[in-house]
DNA sequence: GACAATAAAGATGATTTTAGTCCTATTTAT
DNA sequence: ATAAATAGGACTAAAATCATCTTTATTGTC
C-alpha cells in the first residue's frame, strides 16, 4: 500500500528516544512505551529486532534497558526502518534482476529505480542524531507558543 | 510495507497498454489481459475503477472495450495508481493536519513530507505517452539483441 | 424481437499481513 | 534466593491482498 507500517514508525521513534538521551544512559523498555506513545509488549518485539540488526544493545537484569550500540550520527532513518521493516523496495521489479520477468523490456521499471533512489536519498540523509536535535528544536517552539 | 500493491501495477500497465495502441482503437478485456499479463477478471474490476476516474472510458456490447478517456500526454504514472490505490501517502501523518497529533514536535513528520515530495515528483514527472514511447525504444532495443 | 458479445457490479473466499497480547524463559545485580 | 529486567515464542482478531464467479446491463446484428 506503498505506506510505512507501525513496526517502522515505531522503530523509528524507538531509536530517536535513545538518541535524545544523555550518553551512556540506559533506558527501560516502559520508559521508551510511555512517552513514545507505544504499547509496551509490542515496543518489545520491536527492540529485539533493533538489537537484532545492531542499532541497539540491550542488558538482561536489574538496571538493565537499551542504549545505543552505535554513536547516533552513525544510524539513518532507513537503517531503523529496514531493522524492522525488511530492505525497501517500492516494487517488486526492484528487488533483484530477473525477479520480474518483464524487466528487459518493461518502460515503468526505470520509473520506479529513479523514485525508489530518490526517497531512500531522503531517508538516508537523516540520521539519528539530526533528528533528535531538530527535535530538541520543535519542542523549544512549542514551548515559546504555549506561554 | 512501502511497496506498491498488484493493483497499482496493474492499473499501470493497463493504462500504458492503452496508451500504445492506435488512437481511438477499441481494446478487449482479454486482449489487454494476456498482453499485460494479468487475470482477466481481476483486470475487470482494475478497470473500472480507471473508467470511474475518469482515465478511461468504456464501452459495453458488441464491438466494446475500453480506450483512454484523455490523451496519453496528460495521464501520469501517479494517476493511473491513484485511480486504484487511493491518494499515496507514505505515512499516516501525511494524509492530513492533525491526522497524528504529535505533528506539532515530532521531528520525522517533515522527513516523510520530503520523501513523499520526491517521489510523487518522480510519479507525476512521467506521462502515459513517455511511458509508450520509452516502451517502443526498448523493444527494438529486445529485437537487436536477439538477433 | 432474438441473440450474441461485451463490460458493470456485486458476492464470495483463500491467503497473507498487520498490529497487537500473553506467557514463559533467561539473565543479572543485590 | 529474589526481584527486576529483557528474550522469545505462541496466539489472535482484524484488515488487506489477490483474486474468482455469477448475475445484470448494454449494444450491435440478423
Amino acid at each position: 500500500m506503498l505506506n510505512l507500517t507501525r513496526d517502522g514508525e515505531y522503530a523509528v521513534r524507538a531509536v530517536l528516544y535513545l538518541s535524545s538521551q544523555p550518553e551512556g544512559k540506559i533506558s527501560l523498555i516502559s520508559e521508551i512505551a510511555e512517552t513514545q506513545e507505544v504499547p509496551k509488549s509490542y515496543l518489545s518485539k520491536i527492540m529485539q529486532h533493533l538489537v537484532r540488526a545492531g542499532l541497539v544493545r540491550s542488558r538482561r537484569g536489574i538496571n538493565g534497558g537499551f542504549m545505543l550500540a552505535r554513536p547516533a550520527e552513525s544510524i539513518t532513518m532507513r537503517q531503523a526502518i529496514e531493522a524492522v521493516e525488511g530492505p525497501i523496495f517500492l516494487n517488486i521489479c526492484l528487488v533483484k534482476k530477473g525477479e520480474c520477468h518483464r524487466d528487459d523490456f518493461c518502460p515503468v521499471h526505470p520509473v520506479w529505480k529513479e523514485a525508489q533512489r530518490r526517497l531512500l536519498e531522503v531517508l538516508d540523509g537523516k540520521t539519528m542524531a539530526a533528528l533528535a536535535s531538530d527535535g530538541e528544536a520543535l519542542s523549544k517552539k512549542v514551548k515559546k507558543k504555549q506561554k
